[in-house]
DNA sequence: ATCATTGTGGGTAGATGTGGGGAGAATTCC
DNA sequence: GGAATTCTCCCCACATCTACCCACAATGAT
């Protein structure tokens, strides 16, 4: 089990489609992972997700194991894989970010990296900002629906 | 146990029908294969799909527990057998490709490449858009689904 | 105050994807 | 059987992309 990330940061994507990771996470990787490497894929919400490889390789290990000869499984595993890209820092800490992911979460500029627990947050921060207007807010009854887990 | 293979990427065929294999896929690969073997055969959607060696004779071992006394069997083994190439990259990392198989995929010049964990898929750029099934849409109901697997 | 760390910018060598010539092997045709 | 044709795979070429290196300002730590 990996430290859990927390906490947000603000960096900026530099004209190479460089981003750096904050140091603070990439050394909580470190204890996996000299490498640092993570995999970045669509989030559900318009962001980018990036776990780290520890992670995401025990959600492969499940994916592997449905059968090829279901039509759902392999659309499945395709629309999931093809999303998922494996990226490693370079010597400065930053990951070269693909274009084609960068538009589906539409990061321009400035990137607001959010810890999760056990994956990273990547979001436009305008973008991030429009989102949680149109969020719901955190009212009583979800701390009611939360005390069913606690 | 390979690298899974993740992402995806654009390729083109060239006149000789060639087809470069994505570097990345290839360093996976030399862990296991220093000769960079793929199997390739038709898939189940229309695409063709990519092994490597070592996952190919996995499969293999499956399909030899399949008893030979059923008509059914007999029949699937025989397709799915005479269906499979052994391709060798040559020095530029580039696959030579049957026209026969370019015809089932009915890749014509620009090529998907999708990793899909243990094996590639190899897509016409313009059926992978088309092809519906072959796709889910990234959206609460796809995010559901997983929560089923994991 | 000083020094180390961090985030960002940019030059550059090497890797990568693609095109095409040509030698030798394989196949076809007479 | 032997010649002609096709096929395969090597090589070289070159534009683009990647990831290294160095640099430096801003921040944080001692």
């Amino acid at each position: 089990m990996i430290t859990s990330f927390t906490g947000e940061s603000r960096h900026f994507l530099d004209e190479k489609s460089r981003l750096s990771i904050p140091a603070k996470y990439r050394r909580w990787l470190a204890e996996e992972d000299a490498e640092y490497t993570f995999i970045v894929t669509k989030g559900a919400d318009p962001c980018l997700i990036a776990y780290p490889a520890v992670e995401w390789d025990t959600f492969v290990e499940k994916l592997r194991n449905l059968s090829q000869f279901k039509k759902k499984n392999r659309a499945f595993i395709r629309t999931w894989s093809r999303n998922s890209i494996r990226l490693k820092c370079d010597k400065q800490g930053r990951i070269l970010m693909p274009q084609r992911l960068l538009d589906f979460a539409n990061i321009k500029k400035e990137v607001t990296i959010i810890g999760a627990l056990n994956y990273l947050e990547l979001w436009d921060s305008e973008m991030l900002k429009e989102h949680q207007e149109s969020q719901i807010p955190l009212d009583d009854n979800y701390f009611e629906d939360l005390a069913d887990i606690f």
